[in-house]
DNA sequence: GTACGTTTCAAACGATTGTTTGAATCATAT
DNA sequence: ATATGATTCAAACAATCGTTTGAAACGTAC
């Protein structure tokens, strides 16, 4: 009985210290005491401190790409082979993170949060696994986008997909980087409301004329050897 | 003489090690080491560790910002209080940051890096004069970008501008993410192509229709007080 | 109640952290 | 050449890090 309890409570608690003081500031001591449990517990249940941040990415994140994965497979069936409305796609992927994101209570929205710093900065050994967890999902999404938009060509696809990546993180991290921006004038915890910003703006970004690439050589320092 | 050069090789190497590895994870004797300086020059030159990073930070922005606001400055006096157009303002404001992580020679890339990722995750210190330094550029390209957008609302312009420093984030950091959603697919050293890629994904989205916002009430769980 | 595997506990481990110290070295001006 | 202030240096500082240990407490079966 006080196995499962101190495994999700120490879980919990180094999600949350994870997410406002990062991973090599966070120590053991803090996260044992905040979760009521004695020093060793990490150790013993968890084996390392990798070990414990490894498994705060994991818990969430296969059930969040299941989801996404779970929803396109409804998507692609219902349409039969026919090319999903880029729209369609956005929402699909992007809309299980909001919703996570909108569980305040269950610490969805801590882990969200610190998802999305994680990403920016691969601390090595997390970049591992996140791309692991991350390979399937990208890539059938990626598939999908490329035939809804068959007009654009995949790599300027993958380049507003990496954008729009950006921009639902500093969404989520919201308060955090807002408060600098602007002081207090934004609220950010309507996420319904965030939602819909959010998704008119990727929308924009994704069906925005193409941009004129200047020549590779010409703008660029670098010399391209034979050509 | 041997001043300047010391002060010069902390903070470049600092620049460097804590873009790589984040602040807490990168030593004093990691940065000495690798400078070729004593392990007691930062606290003489700097003070202390705190001071180095602020420095690492205060030397590169107080510039940037300086630049963009000269050359918003430039273009508001063309245009004699007409509003500018959004596009304008934009290339000013991303075309600074995105000039300086072209630089990749002498660590301006590396910097943008760091200062894109540092942006989420304020590490409480650096938050504060984060956002003293910003606080007159923002207020400004806040201001313009108002003006040249009559028909959308403040709150909406704020919340696009947040996505933007989202995507540029992202697009800055490179490599890193890109790892992560394609394997190596994807060039990220022409920044020409990379800054006609984001402008014009920018521009879309600033410019998408207004997103049809829900009831407050309705989504959201939370309760306002009378209303 | 006794035995057994699991979990918790206080205490300590060696290693590493940022910082400080006081002497040695340097550059410069008189 | 000598004195003075700035800088560098090797060495040590107390504090804290993640991890380990062996015994104590626990629940559960016989």
């Amino acid at each position: 009985m006080a196995e499962v309890d101190t495994r999700l409570r120490i879980l919990d608690v180094a999600e949350l210290l994870f997410t406002q003081h990062g991973f090599e500031a966070t120590t053991m001591r803090q996260i044992t005491g905040a979760a009521g449990v004695n020093l060793a517990a990490v150790n013993y249940h968890f084996g390392s401190k990798e070990a414990l941040i490894r498994e705060v990415f994991r818990r969430r994140l296969t059930w969040l790409n299941q989801q996404r994965l779970a929803e396109l497979d409804r998507l692609e069936a219902e349409a039969g082979g026919a090319p999903l409305k880029p729209s369609r796609i956005l929402e699909v992927f992007f809309g299980a993170a909001l919703k996570m994101a909108a569980d305040t209570d269950g610490g969805g929205r801590t882990f969200m949060r610190l998802l999305g710093r994680t990403y920016t900065k691969p601390s090595e050994f997390v970049r591992g696994f996140l791309a692991e967890e991350y390979a399937a999902v990208i890539a059938r999404f990626k598939a999908a986008l490329i035939k809804a938009l068959p007009g654009v060509p995949a790599e300027e696809i993958l380049w507003r997909f990496h954008f729009m990546l950006g921009a639902m993180s500093y969404a989520i991290s919201g308060a955090d980087a807002l408060h600098i921006v602007a002081e207090g004038a934004l609220d950010d915890g309507d996420t319904g409301a965030l939602y819909a910003r959010l998704m008119s703006f990727m929308l924009g970004g994704l069906r925005a004329p193409l941009p004129t690439l200047p020549a590779k050589s010409a703008k660029s320092p670098r010399i391209r050897k034979a050509a």
